[in-house]
DNA sequence: GCCCTGCCTTGATGCAGATCAAATGGGAAC
DNA sequence: GTTCCCATTTGATCTGCATCAAGGCAGGGC
């Protein structure tokens, strides 16, 4: 689906620092390579709504996201704005090899993220061949993503696209937050408008077929944003996915 | 934009041999590694319509297209389609670490592609360096096409779509067969049907904003295959592209 | 020459989602 | 509490593209 499940370490929540070190490069640890990310990392924050980077910027560094979420959007000259990928905790930003930003980078929520100056960090990359093994795994993840999303964008409907989205979102918090019930509980990360950009609709569009999915009981609000997903089979029948709708790998 | 523009290697049309070592490996040569390569290597070619391998099949090997052009599609349950890919002569397909295709691959032209049985291929990824990181060069030229399609299977108008793969292939053409004349004229790989599977449109609306650009006097047509651009910047224009319509790199 | 087949074009109509517009509601500041 | 603000919902209408339905046309087999 559109967005990649996150890949969730075991050791992760045990670490309070820079979470790069789990998705590039823990997976096959070694000590001096560890000491030399720790050593050129430094934090920057962001408050929800501020924009990290424009596109076009240039972009010294390359980062990966502690917590919070940051979105990646490309703009047309009128306007039109379209979603081409969210950036969850572990997720990492940034192109080695290129200098500048090819979309805009926008904190939704406050945000943190962990930087390493784009040069030292091309450096490593040379001399460690795990990182750029991991950086392809990940790169190769994102590309499936952005490609499920192509049949989402370019031939599901509209009540389809908002299945879709709800179900991924729950997929990821259910493996966040390992449940003790069956009913699966959420805040919605994104406003109706940001839906909206990710799934090619307009908001009223994303308001209508919410609505309408509460109306026919596949999900229940409570707010504007908390959402419970009464049945998960029924969401994904309705999002139109393979049985599984899940993500292979 | 979508495709991605094929990196041409200065030295490719002097080389017979399978690209992969153009792409994958020839960037920072090293003989021993290209031995290796070319001591497994082994070639498969498929006629225009065959299909390569079935989402969801077992995929044992890796491979670049050496000649020929070929589709990468997801398919929903109820038969809608969407191309999320097109590999042209020195493109990768195939994924390090995955056992099953994730997509339908299909020729559809004759089609001759140079593979490696995935295994030692992997083996070779891990004790050279070197590919993993051309492999990554090449997956995130890959991302950001897909990212550029979604922009336009999300927010553009079905002229501007048409627009958009005509400047693509134009643009394509140009890099291939360097002009003697300013005309850009060139045959289309795809037929209509491809065409709307690319974008997200049916065949008829397809033909129709064909027509309708044809009649605006913005490319001109000769049978229903080959196609003269009359003017590249008012194309650009129409495909609603930033100025220069390029590909950041 | 003929017909057949596949690809493409063109026309008529319908509808999903965009657009324009107004109302609702909840949270924050006071 | 009241007011303001802004996200969201809801309603009315419009429109771009899909859908349904005929042809047209070029190439290949006979």
């Amino acid at each position: 689906m559109g967005l990649r499940e996150p890949v969730i370490l075991p050791h992760l929540q045990d670490c309070g620092s820079c979470t790069i070190r789990h998705r590039a490069v823990c997976a096959r640890c070694d000590s001096d390579e560890l000491a030399r990310l720790e050593q050129m990392k430094y934090y920057r924050s962001f408050q929800a709504g501020q924009t990290v980077i424009w596109s076009g910027d240039r972009m010294d560094f390359v980062a990966s996201v502690v917590s919070g979420i940051a979105t990646l959007t490309q703009t047309m000259e009128d306007g039109r704005r379209q979603m081409v990928g969210l950036l969850l905790p572990s997720d990492f930003v940034g192109r080695p090899g290129r200098s500048t930003a090819a979309y805009d980078v926008t904190a939704t929520t406050d945000l943190l993220m962990c930087c390493f100056r784009k040069k030292p960090f091309e450096d490593l990359i040379l001399s460690t061949p795990h990182i750029s093994q991991r950086l392809l795994e990940m790169t190769l993840d994102e590309l499936d993503a952005a490609r499920e999303w192509m049949l989402l964008l370019g031939r599901k409907t509209a009540r389809e696209k908002i299945a879709s989205l709800l179900a991924i979102i729950a997929r990821r918090d259910v493996s966040l937050n390992p449940r003790r019930s069956g009913l699966i509980v959420f805040d919605l990360p994104l406003t109706r408008e940001e839906m909206a950009d990710y799934l090619g609709l307009t908001l009223e569009t994303v308001s209508r077929q919410v609505s309408a999915l509460r109306r026919d009981g596949v999900i229940s609000l409570e707010g504007k944003r908390r959402v419970t997903v009464n049945d998960f089979d029924r969401l994904l029948e309705v999002a139109g996915d393979d049985s599984d709708g899940g993500y292979p790998v």
